[in-house]
DNA sequence: TTGAAAGCGCTACCAA
DNA sequence: TTGGTAGCGCTTTCAA
């Protein structure tokens, strides 16, 4: 039960230099003859040699690792988001060293510890950065990526869906279906997701000439769905419509009215947002607007690779536009729509 | 915009030495007069020093570095037990490199990757290890402990939950509440999980004079649940009660039920595996054998940690039992009951 | 095509 | 309490 081997070791047992071992080891494997190579490549399965990744990027200076941050993981959007970046930065081999945020340690906090593990480019997901530390972050070099918020600070691309426009796509959804009552339920107040997606909605409803809304605070999860529907039925004009600032709301606020007696869509519609997995089952049927999830993975990536290449090109932010997906929660829509 | 700022150019500004800077950074922060710390604090500050992890993980020949690798983030169960995991790792200021397995990567691909990158320790979820894979942890050095399979390999540890005992409980609980005709919707064939929450249920239906049962096979899927639970409904004498490998699978099995016009629980009483959130959402209200995550991670970072300080103290299995989740998807059953 | 040698940015030991 | 110095295991010149 040995240790670590080095590649010193596998070049005494080879009879050739231990740069000879590096060369045939590097990717690209340059000039090494046949023979030296077979011979390097016995000798390592012999010892069961591994290259020292940690080694290797101390020489390089470039440690192909992709930091990401995410505030939360358990929120039923976020685990396919981090599944496909896996895959995809598994595939073009760079590595992931994944952070969460919570109460006791804030992104602020993450940041300075990521970039102490040297890494390529920073993935932050669903949530902003201060100003102070978009600074350190560019001073260091090291590019940051924000996905899934709009940016506060200069130097830091983007990749978001197009949240306003999805809101007017729901405003005019519900209106186009004869909805006159429509209530928003809210995410967290302080996301530029949720203000977003009700600036966008409150907006075309106004243009189309309704002047009236009901709005109900949330948090994005099923439980605040859930009681904020029922808060809006007791309200002395109850809705006939709910807009919700993401599906998990939409689906606890499904299952409130449910409990009230309260037919969907009969006599209330309810349309979400994110086009989660769950929306699509039985129990719920749910129509939303879906989050271009692969699409705006992808373009994350470009981007990343873009600033790792050339840092000094300018911060961008992208706008990734969103789908209607009609279900059965909405009355009076025919199957088939799209924005 | 400079770049990497170093130990060399703090010491300096500071005016001491590198290695002075060194033992200011260090943890424990050793015999340092105050005012050479606070110099070279005042100097760090100015000039944006972050201490490069990786020289020192170089020299210390100690990464900090826990490997996870995942098969599958998107089932429902393991967004929560990552977003654990990461919290008590950070919270020992271990940081985490992500893989995850696919049809491209294998758990047997991955190994030697995260071994590259020296990381003190893997955590492997929801699959096992080739015996050649294990040989080669062993070797390295590299303690690898399984969660939520039980081991296949020797010198390699494990956690997981008590699935026998899971499966017989199931049993106790159906039968208890007077139903006659279970059948088992099984998950994905080879995986030890259902292999042993499948066993412990005939076992036990059979122990109890149940000789006859339906079983149809599934994949862990929400559509594999709603499928098997259609095709189980079709049989010449269908089932009073299904008992799911897996909560999605129960849920999938319920909307297939009610889509035929089934009534669940009056009909057809259905039980899960796992207690995910889901099963407490109003729409399934689904009574379920709880797997007691919190618990199992505790245990597998105890684990862990224990084989890190000691890499040759023998490797250990670890069985979790779980509880009854009694909730309204079962007929005939008080609320309160546990295991 | 090969080998020798100089780093990469730290830690840790030793002497002062 | 400090500074000098020898590594850690690679990559990458430079000469041969």
């Amino acid at each position: 039960m040995n240790r670590k081997v080095t590649s010193i070791e596998v070049a005494q047992r080879a009879g050739v230099s231990q740069s000879t071992v590096s060369r045939v080891f590097s990717t690209g494997s340059p000039n090494v003859s046949n023979e030296a190579r077979d011979r390097v490549l016995k000798a390592s399965r012999e010892l069961g040699y591994q290259p020292n990744a940690i080694a290797r990027m101390m020489s390089t200076r470039q440690t192909n690792i992709i930091g990401i941050v995410m505030a939360t993981i358990t929120s039923p959007f976020y685990p396919y988001v981090l599944e496909k970046f896996l895959r995809e930065l598994q595939g073009i081999d760079r590595q992931v060293l994944l952070f969460t945020a919570s109460e006791t340690q804030s992104v602020d906090d993450l940041l300075p510890l990521a970039l102490q593990y040297q890494v390529d480019a920073l993935i932050i997901t669903s949530a902003t950065l201060s100003s102070e530390m978009a600074a350190i972050s560019t001073r260091s070099g090291t590019p940051v990526i924000l996905f899934n918020r709009t940016v506060s600070a200069p130097n830091v691309s983007a990749v978001c869906a197009d949240n306003v426009a999805g809101g007017r796509l729901a405003a005019d959804v519900l209106l186009d279906s004869g909805h006159r009552n429509p209530a928003f339920i809210a995410g967290i107040q302080d996301t530029s997701t949720s203000q977003d997606r009700e600036r966008g909605f409150r907006e075309r409803l106004r243009e189309r000439g309704v002047m009236r809304w009901l709005r109900q605070q949330g948090s994005y999860t099923y439980e605040s769905g859930y009681a904020a529907a029922q808060a809006l039925l007791d309200q002395p004009q109850p809705p006939d419509a709910l807009f919700c600032a993401n599906d998990i709301m939409a689906l606890g606020a499904v299952d409130a009215l449910r409990a009230r007696g309260v037919r969907v869509p009969d006599e209330v519609s309810v349309i979400g947002f994110d086009n989660i997995p769950m929306a699509g089952w039985g129990a719920y049927q749910l129509t939303t607007i879906s989050q271009e999830v692969d699409q705006m993975i992808e373009r994350t990536i470009a981007l990343m690779l873009e600033r790792i290449e050339a840092p000094d090109r300018p911060a961008r932010v992208e706008l990734v536009p969103g789908r209607l997906i009609v279900r059965a929660s909405v009355r009076g829509l025919s199957n088939g729509a799209a924005s």
